[in-house]
DNA sequence: GTGGCTTCTGGAAACCTTTCCAAGTTAATC
DNA sequence: GATTAACTTGGAAAGGTTTCCAGAAGCCAC
């Protein structure tokens, strides 16, 4: 019954640094001061700080910090589909990595449209993201790049070049794999060797054509361009054109699926035809999936890390959150031949 | 040259509010009005506001409406790990629905330690985030229980049960799928069914374990408790239990993998040990991932939705911002019958 | 004993909004 | 034409922090 010395009841708010201050009887600037490791702070005022703010649970609040001093430390993460199982791993090692050194992940989907692409970047700019790590839907998008431009903090794109931005890049040497693997398929016997993929708009694309080319023209062998079908990375597209390739009049004898969506839809539509891969045709898949290497089939791949990728990705841009400039590093791929690249050769 | 009238210089900073303000010429709480849809504001001042904002390509800070209003339009989403892809596609759906509603996902992995997901609930908090979509490594770590109490936001658990805590679930009826699994092996033929699964410190697990057991006793069969091994839901705890299962001298015929960790680990033990499962033993997935009905060998799955998880657990925790109670929604599996049952029966 | 440093602390401004309050203006009513 | 009510606007406080600045205190050397 001592109003003097009652403790305050149990306030369901959480304590703010003006009540650390009041308890030590002290000022909030050196509450700050000690909280923040400032040096000019003497033994006696950091004790009674520290023990002011125990009792009371204080934590500064992340918003107000932001506020004052303009980081976030968070970096936004935008991909077409984090249900793609190659970026699942990708989000995961950045994730992690990104968490050892403060900052945290705000994920957004695109969900393959570029408009939704342009709008989250959009939004990641008003919340203020100390960096953006992206995977995007097309390169050309005026309002993509008005909103890459806007946003005034650092960026990794995941094997996409977009032209007049000084952004880093994580570029996948995409031509090297795909070379090898078409190499290979020649080499076994392949002529008709279909290529479903993604559109040219994007990086990653346009440097598996190359090596698509590249192996056909040093084999001295037409490209077979009616078996090439660009349009975007998504099963549907996948499934629809290896239908339509599988019936025309003189089909393909091996099928190159460029990721894991065209490798699903193309998986779906061989149901359909009861077209065994990899034993009536010739089959390479671009990117693995989880047990892939264990389950079912020997397919063969063109493979990369997405451990690596995720953990480069969460690299470079705490690099350039230090105050490094872009740059651009480069993964390799690798073609893994397994029993599936000799199918249909009977 | 007339100082008075010539515009600033693009400036390099966004602009604020003042900026809009001075350039609209009226107070910055018209501003703020006509922006956030006040109806008392004349057609005058709208007009004036808008062109002015528009100019400037004004955009509200978030943090600072954050700091002022309390809401920061984010959601906490933590999970062992998201590049499962079971995981991948409830997080998918989930963000979507959630950023239809103007809410961000702020994504953390933990890594399948108590520790870590704690601390990622407290930093959650620390953040201010409106609400805590999680699926938890273990359901009664104390410093768990204490920063969830903490949290102070509406909470959606998947497939956890935490006592004592008003918080909302997404259950799954995981042994009605189990029971149905293991009444079909049985029928088929098995007795010595193996289970391996993750750790009764999680609902899921318990529930799926009553189903197991159920199935068992209706048949009148004794449980092969000798089989039953549960741990964790990393691959990695999933392959060394299956090598030693498997080399008992009185080895599993059928096997039930408790989600897509341990299966991906069994995948890896059988390859080791040359055993084909579905056709060597009988095999029961829980969870499917992608290409599962497509890719390789007819494998019987206990199926749940993880697009209908996603999509709830936004919904659910939208309702809860809205002020509405806690809820506990109730999701169905199913078991697929698909060859691979009856595998091991020769 | 004074000048000049260093060390330490408090006060206040700033970050950018939203919202409350009060005051001013206009319209409506009797 | 006076009284009210409704509408519209500006000013200022508040949200929780960091940081600059200035002043106080202590110390050393001359």
């Amino acid at each position: 019954m001592t109003p003097k010395k009652t403790t305050p009841p149990a306030r369901q708010q959480p304590a703010t640094i003006h009540d650390v201050a009041a308890r030590a009887g002290v000022a909030i600037s050196s509450i700050s001061r000690v909280l923040s490791g400032h040096p000019d702070v003497s033994e006696r005022m950091r004790a009674k700080v520290e023990a002011a703010a125990n009792e009371l649970g204080y934590e500064p609040d992340f918003n107000a910090q932001s506020l004052r001093n303009g980081a976030t430390k968070t970096i936004g993460f935008v991909v077409r589909d984090i249900s793609n199982p190659f970026f699942g791993v990708v989000a995961q090692k950045c994730e992690q990595e990104l968490r050892k050194a403060g900052y945290s992940m705000l994920l957004m989907n695109s969900d393959g449209d570029t408009e939704t692409e342009a709008a989250n970047i959009k939004l990641l700019r008003r919340r203020k993201v100390d960096g953006l790590i992206a995977s995007l839907v097309a390169e050309d998008a005026p309002k993509l790049k008005a909103a890459l431009l806007d946003l005034k903090a650092p960026v990794v794109l995941i094997d996409r070049e977009v032209k007049g931005l000084n952004v880093s890049a994580i570029i996948g040497n995409h031509h090297q794999g795909v070379h090898d693997a078409v190499a290979d398929l020649i080499r076994l016997g392949h002529r008709r060797i279909a290529f479903i993929s993604g559109s040219t708009r994007v990086f990653i694309t346009r440097d598996r054509i190359q090596g698509f080319e590249d192996a056909f023209n040093e084999a001295g062998i037409e490209i077979p361009t009616d078996l090439v079908s660009l349009g975007t990375f998504d099963a549907e597209f996948g499934e629809s054109e290896t239908l339509r390739l599988f019936n025309l009049k003189n089909p393909p004898t091996a099928f190159l699926a460029g990721g894991i969506g065209t490798t699903s839809g193309a998986m779906r539509a061989w149901q359909k035809l009861g077209i065994k891969p990899g034993i009536d045709i010739g089959f390479v898949a671009i990117d693995e999936w989880p047990l892939f290497d264990v389950f079912g089939q020997q397919f063969s791949s063109v493979y990369r890390d997405p451990a690596e990728i995720g953990r480069s990705s969460a690299a470079i841009i705490l690099q350039s959150l230090k105050g490094e400039k872009a740059q651009s590093v480069s993964v390799e791929t690798t073609y893994i031949a397994r029993e599936s690249s000799a199918g249909g050769l009977a």
